[in-house]
DNA sequence: CGTTGGCACTCTGAGGTGAGGAGTGCTAAT
DNA sequence: ATTAGCACTCCTCACCTCAGAGTGCCAACG
């Protein structure tokens, strides 16, 4: 697994020693999520050193930007830099057992109708798991490929229009038509589009039919007429159906760390908004591995005191799309970071089985 | 309109001024979420009573159960059971301008691509007007007609079953079939079934189809073979798309009546958990108007603080679903109850429109 | 020179107190 | 039946205190 650091700061060397107090305060303070003082470190961290020397290296790494102290005499949590440092140097992930994955591969490999009924199931099984929110982005429709293409005539002016995209996913749009078209013009039109356009990227099909369009203009012959009126709206917009799915968001009450009303509601309305998170997850498509945002480093102003753990999936060589969780910036990262890592690999496996 | 109260509950007979007294104390806690005194009551009420007396008639209310006063110097606060009697026989709904159901009906007479898209739009009105939690019920399967049926071959063993029912609303199921069928298989056994029960009831073409299989057992010819193979799996448990849809859940996170977090978290989880809303929901499918649960009174735990009020809505005369909207105990009636009765009518009325 | 014990200092949070206010219930007078 | 008056209750808020936790700094130590 590979972890990448969206924001890529340097980091001035630590000591051995220094790192090690670090390391011991961030995994404290995510376990018990308190601010962890000098005597607990010098007592529980294995160092043998008094409170008063390690006093002074907290007082080093809050310098540095690693530690702040909620108040006077409170001990020192991390800061978004805190984690950051720890994340990309310090923290050992703790891999899943064979046992584990199996049962994640069994929820994982489901027979399901759409993909958006795969995504949801994903994701309630990552918010499950984590006990945080799961989020899974659908494959997102540019990089969709015509298999098949039926149009179904319903009434005088309205026509089924049928998408079969990368061979499991079904999309369905009513057409609204000029004049009423037969059953026996509409196959023709739907032959003619499957002859010249299956296996073809949907969005070049779209290209491909406006600049001939364009070019041929009136003489068009009867069948390319309906064709390209057909087309005209089957490929138009791809109708934006949800582009991501959410589960488990009633788990973020749960965190102290978020427990502010106005926080949580602005957070939760991010969700239904989705373009910010949406913008969010773009970032990380070809990220190649995991990607980790702490707190505001994902510019997003509502995940103030959140922090985003992705993976992007694939099937084949192709990205397809991402998932992830979003949960407090104090979570057990040595445990999320592998199920989200390995439930993006189950998923990509199951997409590919499913290709036929 | 007509309201119907799911609960009856006998109500002794209240002398003009109680009622009076009782009517402004619950519009007065409504306005402002604060236990009403008898000073207020006394000097606002327009009755000119000292507040003595009004103290002596809201001893009498609470006697009665329909105040309670949440510790011994703050005022009274109306119980379910003085909402009840609020709603039931004090309420003067206030209707809606034709300006103010111009623009609901603009909202809601859009083109949508699908019933589930219709009642997302439908409920993020409800619940923009409202600022509550908005729920539309979907149509319910059962009383689903069947309009057209088609098959289509998506690989060896596998193939794309298209239901279109009541005339806008599609369903695909992709389906795993015992052996390999080509096209005109298909074709033929599609058209059979369009012939043979279209615009019938989707459960009745199961039932009908599975009581033929029964019977003829083994001497079925090809065709009624292939016809079996696929309309087992198409008709077979419909898909249990969404069954409710609910929008603006977070606008319940502003009421200080439901502040509590751990209740919250448990409502947000019921909205998820739909079983238990359903129920409820079904409940009102044939009141023939719109009905109202306070607090507990729907017999759903964490609807404890909160009402309800729904309405069925249907095309033609038949019962289709039920919207309506949950928010706190206090909530404006006069005005939700209007909003929730038209939004009804006229979503009706165009599914009415769309039905060619 | 890094490390340590000691100490004064700061801040929080829980618990206690007391005044002010709001509202009640009761009673006796109207 | 209604009302004024009064004693009473209870909440809220501001204020205080005090113990506990943790710090920063300094001087001493190996």
């Amino acid at each position: 697994m590979q972890i990448s650091d969206p924001t890529p700061a340097g980091h001035p060397a630590l000591n051995e020693r220094t790192q090690h107090l670090l390391k011991f305060l961030v995994e404290r303070y995510i376990r018990d999520g308190q601010p962890v003082g000098s005597r607990t470190l010098s007592r529980d961290a294995g160092l043998d050193l008094s409170s008063a020397t390690v006093r002074n290296v907290m007082a080093d790494l809050e310098e540095l930007g690693y530690l702040r102290a909620p108040h006077t005499s409170a001990g020192r949590v991390p800061t978004a830099r805190g984690y950051r440092f720890f994340i990309d140097t310090l923290l050992r992930v703790k891999p899943l057992d064979s046992r584990e994955i199996e049962v994640l591969r069994r929820r994982i490999d489901q027979p399901t109708q759409s993909g958006t009924e795969l995504a949801r199931s994903v994701s309630d099984l990552l918010s499950g798991v984590t006990r945080l929110a799961g989020i899974v982005m659908l494959p997102r429709r540019q990089t969709m490929t015509l298999r098949q293409v039926e149009f179904l005539p319903l009434s005088e002016r309205r026509v089924l229009a049928i998408l079969v995209l990368n061979g499991q996913e079904v999309q369905n749009r009513i057409i609204q038509t000029r004049r009423p078209y037969d059953a026996a013009e509409l196959q023709r039109a739907a032959n003619y589009l499957n002859a010249q356009f299956g296996g073809r990227d949907i969005q070049q099909v779209r290209k491909t039919l406006l600049d001939e369009l364009r070019e041929t203009r009136d003489h068009l012959d009867r069948l390319m007429q309906t064709v390209m009126e057909m087309a005209e709206q089957t490929f138009e917009t791809t109708p934006e159906s949800d582009d991501y799915v959410v589960a488990g968001q009633t788990h973020l009450m749960q965190y102290a760390d978020l427990s502010d009303l106005d926080k949580l509601q602005q957070l939760f309305e991010a969700f239904n908004q989705k373009s910010d998170l949406l913008h969010l997850f773009d970032q990380c498509l070809h990220a190649g591995g995991v990607q980790i945002f702490v707190g505001e480093e994902s510019g997003c102003g509502v995940l103030e005191g959140c922090s985003v753990v992705t993976a992007p999936y694939g099937s084949g060589d192709q990205v397809l799309g991402v998932l992830g969780i979003i949960g407090p910036t104090r979570m057990a990262y040595d445990r999320v970071i592998p199920v989200v890592d390995v439930t993006a690999r189950l998923l990509a496996e199951v997409l590919d089985g499913q290709r036929d």
